[in-house]
Parts: structure tokens; C-alpha cells; sequence
RNA sequence: GCACCCUUAGCUCAGUUGGUUAGAGCAUUGCAUUCACAUUGCAGGGGUCGGAGGUUCGAGUCCUCCAGGGUGCACCA
């Protein structure tokens, strides 16, 4: 016996060569999988893409959860001789990553304008690759078997091409067009948002009733309202069943006297206020458009940065923040005022990216339009089929309804229909540097890329720039339009005779946290259904998020954050993963504490100690030679075969945490309490054939336990693996038990 | 407003298709421990499974209603 046994098991002195032993040896490549003999030539595939983390930092217990799921199910499908693959990669997360470099340069007092576009790029990407290197470190410390042979960026060179390729395609399609629509507008970070990156915050302010002529108006935003020319109505409105619709009426406002033009309208609520209101179709989304029913103007109140323009005659220049209170004092003094309703509570749109109150804005900028029909030349979507008119949202929406994509747990699926049928079409157009440069030139001769009255026709889009006397779109594209394309990007596309992209697409599983189903889970099958004509993957696992032991949020502001590293330091990586499992099912939040993780580590010295405790009594049997047994042993060696049973279905059905618990108390309280403790005297004084029963069976189903438990715990078993004479391949690439 | 989830031991949570006396970790009580494990073992205490109805031979599990907590979406003039 190994004399490592003799003490306690020392997860920080083995962790870290054993993960260094494997990556050397590329035992998480398929391809070794293959030339070891665990998996066939012809074996089924099974593959898998790493949620890229963003480089924005370091990661969280959440991306700790993330990569102890998905290494289970990935070292698990690999012992079983699937041609497994995991792809690794990492995510730069354009605004994130941004405003992330941008708070770092505050604090040296220095703008991303001082610097200018070039050199503010060269500090965000050393940032990325800082952030990478840190990420890259950490998801091997968590006993991560990627295949970092085929890592992958969001930004780099092949992806980039990708996106370029894809962009391309969805523009001569007609998908992807350019047009002034109104957007959310962040004037903090002075960029578009897409509406799922908005987040709502409750607020309660004052709410005024002006008077608008013969008309009551409400509004929160009485700043917004200078340039308000039309009235609207309900058609069905009898209180107001004399006006007509387009007719004049001339009423006396803020800044003197205006036509307002009379507009019927269903979208009005009767029951709201006093059932009229006028519209601002430059700054909201439902005044624009009911101007765009009814072919309104549309007049620009406030700017960019939040101020107002001429057309607030002596406010012109004020922040709108500013400017409220004057202008409610003006309308106070011309007696406009009807009441103020001092706490209304209403929901603010704000840039969950950490930017600003965002103030929706008109502008030209680039769209995909889920709702245009196109024919899909090639389609294995259930429902869908080849040469079949269909839209983006009906991709999306097929293939979940099908079934061809699964969701777990399954309730998500609701969530995800409702999305889907409330989409609007995608703002994929930022105004920030960091990300992929929109593939969109325009000749050099128009000076301002996004004047509003220039024509489109004259862009020219393609993967390549068309000469010197082009100028680049400057604006760069929405984060997930690059991470949509994953799944295929990562795989070789745009080269469709990729053999990774052949082998492994669709992927067999999405595994990540429920709350970006939307921004991404949904992105990918959008881009991959109209794309490959695929899904991108056939099963998605949603896992829950990770908060402290009293279920709160972890966050620096608490101070309860658990830092993975940490945890991996104190009671070793499998400790950790263990505790990240057990406890919770998919799609629920885990409560975690320390304790927790401290038990683990506890598991892990049982674990240790049944290893040294069998290899120093069965250190004589021969375990190929399986003598006759006892009726004990037999029955011990029968209920281990329940297990290997039991957590087998278990983890081919992703209820890991099932498989764990129970291979947990197994390993414990039956092989150890019960096994080992009533074989004991047998081993000392026992007659040889009885003995040779006990030595060979408690051999056995220890052989097996360690194989059952390597994906949940893969250090310390590939650690013991090492001293058994059984060892002769390492225990990654060891086929599962037969069931 | 629409929808979904949660409510089980002191705390934090498991409990697949309804099936014998409801489980774990931590905490707690007693005993044992020169014995693989001073990171151990054995035994115990603690639960009317949020409330009220219903279906069923049988309900923590299915249905209806109610209460509390949370989340998503919509509205927000």
C-alpha cells in the first residue's frame, strides 16, 4: 500500500497535478477517448458547449455550479464511451466588459475620449486578457475536462468571421435591416440597450393632470411634453364622441399656443386617467407607435445626453432632470395645472448593464426582424420543413413546441413561449467599441454615418471592407448576436465541411442558469435554426442561482459572498462540487454555506480512509478471479448493482443531484458503516474461503464505488485510482459499470 | 393585470411516474473510540409536510380555493 494512505487526504497537494497529469495526456479530448479503446470509431457523439464566461473578472460560485454540472454529465457520457466533447471559451461581453474598463479609468480620472477608440481598445483587451487568464485558472481548478485544444473567443479571429459570415447572410436575406425605429437609449452610456437588457425599478414620484385645451392630460414626464400635437382617444370613448378624428382644436401650452390634431386610437385605455392623452412618438415606444398607425410626425424633444432642444423655447439646453420642476412651475403660473397626484407609483426603465435611466430615442440603426417571412432552404426542424416559408419567430418557436428541444425542468417552457411571442424585432446595434465592428461601409463622402437623411441604399455589406474610399459603420454589434452563434461558431462554421461541425452539431446539451434563457439560450436557436437549419442543441438544463445560507443574493455590498477558489483551497475541489450538487434540483436556487462544503470535505477523508482500509486487507486477491461467495457477499455485491442502476439512470436524466445524495450515503453508510464494519472480523480470523469472499467482494464493489463517484469527485478518485493495481489506465478515461 | 415557482425537523433544503413507521447537512442529547477514519462509530430527541376542502383502498406527492414569500412578462398617458 501506498504510503500517501498513512495520512489524512490532502486536496491542495494532488489537485493541481492531477488536473495537469490529464490535460497532458489530452484525456479530455474525443480523440484520445478513441485511441485508449473507451470509445469506438463509430461511437455516438456527445457534445457540449461551456457557457463562455464574460470577461469581466473573476468567477462566481454560480459559474462554479455551472462546471461542476457539466463536467459530471461530460466525464460521466465519457466513461460510458460516447465520443464526448466539451468546447471551452470565454465571452467579451462588449458592454460589460466596457463599462467595466470604463469605471477602472474613472478612478484615474481619465475618459475613454482622452484616450481615443484605438487606445481604449488596447486597455479593454489587456483587461480581457487578464480576466481570460484568470478564468482559464480557475475553471481547471474546478476539475473542468475541456478540450482546450479547440478553445474558443467571442472576438476572435474565427468567430469574428462567423459573425461577419452570418451578418452577411441575414442581410441579403432581408432579416437584418437598418431603419429608424425607436430604441432604448441609454444617456449614461450613451448606447442602445436591447429590451431585455432593460430592468425595471419601481418608483414613486409625482404624477400630473394638465390641462390641454378642453382635454385633462396625465404625465410623470411633463418635460416631454412640448412638442405634444395630437391628442388621442378611444374610438369608442362617448365622453369624447363629438371630437372627430383629425380634427384641429387650438389649445393654449407651455410655450404658447398649438393646432393639436384629434386621433382615434383602441390603444388608449378608457379606464386610465381621464382616457386621453397626447403623444410623444420621439420618446415612447407606444406613442411611436400609434404615430406610425396614423403616419403622425415625429419631433425630437430631448438630445442624447438628456437635454432639451429648441423646441423647449427658454428650456432649450436644460437636463431634463433640471428642467421638470421649472417647467411645472411655468404650467403652475399659467394655471395648466389641474392637480398633482404626489405618489404615483410608477416602473422606470433602466440599463441593467449598470448604465442609466434609459430615454427611448428614435434612431437609425440595425434590426433583425423576427416576424419576415423567408424560405428556409434546408431544415431538419421538426415541423419546419426544407423550402418552407417561415420566420424567425417561428423557428424559435417550433423548435421547442416540437419537442426537438427540451427543456428542463420544464416549466421554463411557458416562460419561454410568452417571450417569444411578445418579440419584438432585435436592436443588434451598439454605440460602444469593444465588440464585433458592424460589416456595413458607406462611402467616404457622406460625412456623418448616422444621419437620419441619408438613404440606405448606399451601405454596402459584406465580410470584407470594399476599399480606401469606404468608411466603416463605427457602431459594433450586440454582444449575444456573437454568442448566438456558438454552438456552430465554435465548431468550424462558417466552413460547412468542418468535421468538428459535422460530428458534434447539433450539441447534445445547453447547460446554463435559467435567467439567460432569453438573452442567449433562445438567441441560439434563432441563429442556429436559420443558420444551420438545425437546433442547436437538443436538451437545455437550467440550474438555479447560487445565494448565501440564508437564500440572499451574494454580493460585495453583503460581504457574504463564497469564493470558489477559496472553498477549493480550504476542502479541495470535489468537496466543493459536492455541495454545488446535492441539495437542490434543476432550475432551483441553492442555498449554500460553508458547513456545507465543509461536510463534503469530511466525505472526502471517508472516502480516503475506505481506500486505505481495503487496500491494506485485500492486498493478496486477485480481483479478475471472482471466487464462489457468500451468501452476504453475494447480497452486498447485488445491492451495489442497484446503485450503479440507480445512479446511471440518474445522470442520463440529469437529476445529478439524486445520483450524488444517494451515491453519498451509499459509499458512507452502507460500504463503510455496514460493509466494511461486519467483514472485519472475518478478514482477521475468518476461514480462507470465507475470507477470500469478503477480501474479494469489498474489492469489487469498491472498484466499482470509485468509478460511480469519479464524475462528482474526480481528483480524489483519480488520486486512489493511482495506487490500485486496477489503475492501468487512468480513471477518466476507465469505462462506466455495467448496468 | 397575466403566468410560474416556493411554503416539509431549530436553520438550510431533498423527496422521479401517488404506495409500508417522511429524509440529509448543520445544530442538539447520551454512550463508545490503543480497532481504516483525534475529519470516527452507535443510539436518541425534534415534523398534525402553510391553511381548508376534494379525488383515491392509499396524498408531502394529484385537483380546487385561500394565505404568505419570490420570479418572469405586460401595463405604467
Amino acid at each position: 500500500m501506498d504510503n500517501k494512505f498513512l495520512e489524512p487526504y490532502k486536496p491542495d497537494q494532488t489537485e493541481d497535478s492531477i488536473y495537469a497529469a490529464w490535460e497532458k495526456d489530452r484525456l479530455f479530448t474525443p480523440e484520445k477517448a478513441i485511441s485508449s479503446g473507451l470509445a469506438k470509431q463509430d461511437a455516438v457523439s456527445f457534445s457540449i458547449v461551456l457557457p463562455p464566461p464574460n470577461v469581466t473578472g473573476v468567477l462566481h460560485m454560480g459559474h462554479a455550479a455551472m462546471l461542476a454540472i457539466e463536467d459530471i454529465v461530460v466525464r460521466f457520457e465519457r466513461m460510458r464511451g460516447k465520443r464526448t466533447l466539451w468546447i471551452p471559451g470565454t465571452d467579451h461581453a462588449a458592454i460589460a466588459t466596457q463599462s467595466k474598463v470604463e469605471k477602472l479609468l474613472e478612478k484615474e480620472k481619465v475618459s475613454k475620449y482622452d484616450l481615443g477608440r484605438e487606445e481604449f481598445l488596447k486597455r479593454v483587451e489587456r483587461f480581457a486578457q487578464e480576466s481570460h487568464d484568470t478564468i482559464v485558472h480557475q475553471i481547471k481548478k474546478m476539475g473542468a475536462s475541456v478540450d482546450w485544444g479547440r478553445e474558443a473567443y467571442t472576438l476572435d479571429e474565427n468567430r469574428s468571421l462567423a459573425v461577419r459570415t452570418a451578418f452577411k447572410r441575414m442581410y441579403d436575406d432581408g432579416l437584418i435591416y437598418r431603419g429608424h425605429r425607436i430604441v432604448n437609449w441609454d444617456p449614461k452610456m450613451q448606447t442602445t440597450v436591447s429590451d431585455d437588457e432593460i430592468e425595471y425599478v419601481e418608483m414613486t414620484g409625482p404624477f400630473y393632470y394638465l390641462k390641454y385645451g378642453p382635454f385633462v392630460i396625465g404625465t410623470s414626464r411633463p418635460e416631454t411634453k412640448f412638442g405634444d400635437r395630437y391628442v388621442v382617444m378611444h374610438p369608442d370613448d362617448a365622453r369624447y364622441a363629438r371630437y372627430a378624428h383629425g380634427q384641429k382644436v387650438e389649445v393654449e401650452w407651455i410655450n404658447g399656443p398649438v393646432t393639436a390634431t384629434i386621433i382615434k386610437d383602441t390603444a388608449i385605455d378608457m379606464s386610465f386617467g381621464s382616457g386621453v392623452m397626447t403623444i410623444t412618438p420621439w420618446h415612447d415606444a407606444v406613442d411611436f407607435d400609434i404615430a406610425e398607425r396614423h403616419r403622425l410626425d415625429k419631433e425630437q424633444i430631448i438630445d442624447e445626453r438628456g437635454k432639451l432642444l429648441p423646441i423647449a423655447g427658454e428650456f432649450a439646453g436644460m437636463h431634463i432632470s433640471k428642467a421638470r420642476p421649472e417647467i411645472v412651475k411655468k404650467l403652475e403660473q399659467k394655471g395648466l395645472v389641474e392637480k398633482i397626484e404626489e405618489r404615483y407609483v410608477h416602473n422606470v426603465a433602466t440599463n441593467s448593464r449598470g448604465g442609466g435611466v434609459i430615454e427611448p430615442q428614435i434612431k437609425l440603426q440595425w434590426f433583425i426582424d423576427v416576424n419576415k417571412p423567408i424560405t428556409l432552404e434546408r431544415s431538419n426542424i421538426d415541423g419546419i420543413p426544407p423550402g418552407s416559408l417561415t420566420t424567425l419567430k417561428e423557428i424559435m418557436r417550433k423548435s421547442v413546441a416540437s419537442g426537438a428541444i427540451e427543456i428542463l425542468p420544464d416549466r421554463f417552457k411557458k416562460i419561454y413561449f410568452q417571450w417569444v411571442d411578445n418579440l419584438r424585432d432585435w436592436c443588434i446595434s451598439r454605440q460602444i467599441w469593444y465588440g464585433h465592428r458592424i460589416p456595413a461601409w458607406i462611402p467616404s463622402t457622406i460625412s456623418i454615418p448616422n444621419d437620419p437623411k441619408r438613404d440606405n441604399e448606399r451601405v454596402k455589406v459584406q465580410i470584407e471592407s470594399p476599399g480606401s474610399d469606404w468608411v466603416q459603420d463605427p457602431d459594433t454589434l450586440d454582444t449575444w448576436f456573437s454568442s448566438g452563434l456558438w454552438t456552430f461558431s465554435t465548431l468550424g462554421w462558417p466552413d460547412q465541411d468542418s468535421p468538428d461541425l459535422k460530428l458534434y452539431h447539433p450539441t447534445s446539451l445547453l447547460e446554463t442558469g435559467y435567467d439567460i434563457l432569453f438573452f442567449w439560450v433562445a438567441r441560439m436557436i434563432l441563429m442556429s435554426g436559420y443558420h444551420m437549419g438545425e437546433v442547436p442543441f437538443r436538451t437545455v438544463y437550467l440550474h438555479g442561482l447560487v445565494r448565501d445560507a440564508k437564500g440572499r443574493k451574494m454580493s460585495k455590498s453583503l460581504g457574504n459572498i463564497i469564493d470558489p477558489l477559496e472553498m477549493i483551497v480550504k476542502y479541495g475541489a470535489d468537496a466543493t462540487r459536492m455541495s454545488l450538487i446535492i441539495g437542490t434540483g434543476p432550475g432551483s436556487d441553492l442555498n449554500l454555506s460553508e458547513d456545507k462544503i465543509r461536510a463534503y470535505k469530511k466525505f472526502s477523508n471517508k472516502v480516503w480512509n475506505i481506500a486505505r482500509f481495503i487496500l491494506s486487507s485485500t492486498e493478496e486477491i486477485d480481483p479478475a478471479k471472482r471466487p464462489t461467495l457468500s451468501d452476504a457477499d453475494q447480497r452486498f455485491v447485488d445491492e451495489y448493482d442497484e446503485i450503479v442502476s440507480y445512479v446511471t439512470e440518474h445522470i442520463s436524466t440529469y437529476k445529478l443531484h439524486l445520483a450524488a445524495e444517494r451515491l453519498y450515503h451509499y459509499v458512507w453508510h452502507t460500504l463503510a458503516d455496514i460493509a466494511i464494519e461486519e467483514r472485519k472480523s472475518l478478514l482477521r480470523e475468518g476461514g480462507d474461503e470465507e475470507r477470500r469472499s469478503a477480501q474479494w467482494s469489498l474489492r469489487y464493489v469498491f472498484i466499482g464505488s470509485l468509478k460511480l463517484l469519479h464524475p462528482f469527485m474526480p481528483f480524489i478518485t483519480e488520486e486512489i485510482w493511482k495506487s490500485l493495481p486496477e489503475g492501468t489506465q487512468p480513471l477518466i478515461i476507465t469505462p462506466w459499470p455495467k448496468t
